[in-house]
DNA sequence: CTTGACCTTCACACTGTGTCAAGCCGGAAG
DNA sequence: CTTCCGGCTTGACACAGTGTGAAGGTCAAG
């Protein structure tokens, strides 16, 4: 007969624990005096208890130990939660491995220049959106070059979607195509609710699974920054990108740039 | 501004967490109407919520992440915590890797065995004991010669700690060295306070930093059974026995060897 | 009998997040 | 202008596993 601080002292687990295991069932004392309330336990329950904290170690939850001790399930069963935990752990394993990564390319960056960076890339899943949008050809990729073609496009997209009584329902979009020639296809997109429409272009964005992304605040000349910014992440954090950015504008000053806000998404996938 | 639902999409974390950030003095609103008690956020605030998304992303916690955000911290004091978090990330893939690696093994077995084993072995540290111990040579590992040797040992030594008015302050342990020529010598050792004893030797059992452990129940006639899971155990979940084991005696009567309670301990070390 | 170590129960704390309830508010439709 | 729905507010409870502390009873040794 062990007394419960001799018991947890041999068994690598707190009293406390064994006293909560106790309240779950999990783990009764073999003999509780029913005067003091004290609990004793006895040396053949060292077992019980190993494969509790054995099972625990792998990381299941003490509801799932008290299944699996109490052998309520078969061996069917238990193979199936051993598989979804293996699958578990496998994800964890991943996603350890990339936080290790993004911390270290944090210090790298940090040796680097001396400072963290204060615009922050994250990394989202953008829902397929239904948008309205019009396109043209901006004669370059240059900023100076997109802004004069893709102003006039939203102009022209908002003037005749209030025309048709269409309402946005969520924050213009731009994004830009290679469309040979040195030139780019400029679009300007916003999400509507209707799927039909005369005057504009009704599509179907497309889920980006995994996108980082990036807020840029103030003009888009200095868009270079930040897409730098985000393309440094994309390399230092072992992903690669995979296909064309997005612009989505948060937030409009016709008189200031210096008050615009967009966020820009990429879409990537782990290189490996 | 956004109303807290829509800076929530965008933002992908949900509503209830942009409140608890606010309660936390995290990301305050940039507006509250005094009225109505709305929350409406401007769109420039995305570049600390996206801040406070990357760092929580990477592990930190709420309360590390607004230190690092309101730069309370020196690059560094920085560097410090990120340091800090790239070690515990390290320990953490570790620590996957070896669960990962313990559910496959279960796996293994259960499809050897159709069952799930009801001895577990179970990873623990052993503090160093200082121990009262007698020691005789026995002329093999047999458990047919061991015992005959052993249980003689370990009655004169209670009986000389007795007649020395010394007690016993833990269980009593044995352990196995080779000593040539095929024979071995078989130490019978017990936990004592005392640091000078006239007829025992007295001495410090070493920590065992990893130890397996497996609680073998009944005779020690079949103590190969426990330590055949035992050795498959540490092969399969990557280990290395590393030094002699150790019997703790849990449970002991004199009459009745289906009684009896040991817990068997392997040092080991995570083979590379 | 006293003392000190150990036991009892009960309760609160942490972290990050979900969910529920009761009630107010904003905007659109009738 | 009313009515209604969806979104907002606060407050609370919950989860899982563990630590900690208080208030009080018990065991064993001196």
């Amino acid at each position: 007969m062990f007394t419960i601080g001799d018991f947890a002292a041999f068994g690598q687990v707190s009293a406390r624990m064994l006293r909560h295991y106790d309240a779950l069932g999990l783990l009764r004392p073999a003999v509780v005096d029913q005067a003091t309330g004290y609990r004793y336990y006895s040396a053949d329950q060292f077992s019980r208890l190993n494969r509790i904290v054995a099972l625990k170690d792998l990381g299941f939850s003490l509801q799932q130990v008290g299944e699996i001790v109490d052998a309520k399930l078969s061996a069917e069963e238990l193979r199936g939660m051993l598989r979804l935990r293996q699958a578990q752990l496998e994800d964890e394993l991943a996603r350890s491995a990339a936080r290790l990564t993004s911390v270290e390319a944090r210090l790298r960056l940090i040796e680097r220049e001396g400072h963290m960076p204060t615009d922050d890339v994250v990394l989202k899943t953008i829902a397929a959106t239904r948008v309205a949008e019009l396109s043209a050809i901006s004669p370059s990729y240059d900023g100076a070059d997109i802004g004069p073609v893709l102003q006039p496009l939203f102009g022209q997209l908002f003037e005749r979607l209030g025309a048709a009584g269409i309402d946005p329902c969520g924050s213009p979009v731009a994004y830009y195509e290679d469309a040979g020639n040195e030139t780019i296809r400029v679009h300007a997109a916003v999400p509507v609710e209707t799927s039909t429409a005369a005057d504009v272009d009704i599509l179907e964005l497309p889920e980006l699974t995994q996108a980082a992304t990036i807020v840029h605040q103030g003009d888009m000349m200095e868009a270079d920054r930040s897409m730098q910014t985000l393309a440094r992440w994309i390399e230092d954090n072992g992903y690669r990108s995979q296909g064309y950015a997005r612009e989505v504008t948060l937030q409009f000053d016709m008189d200031n740039p210096a008050n615009w806000v967009h966020e820009f998404q990429i879409p990537v996938t782990r290189s490996s």
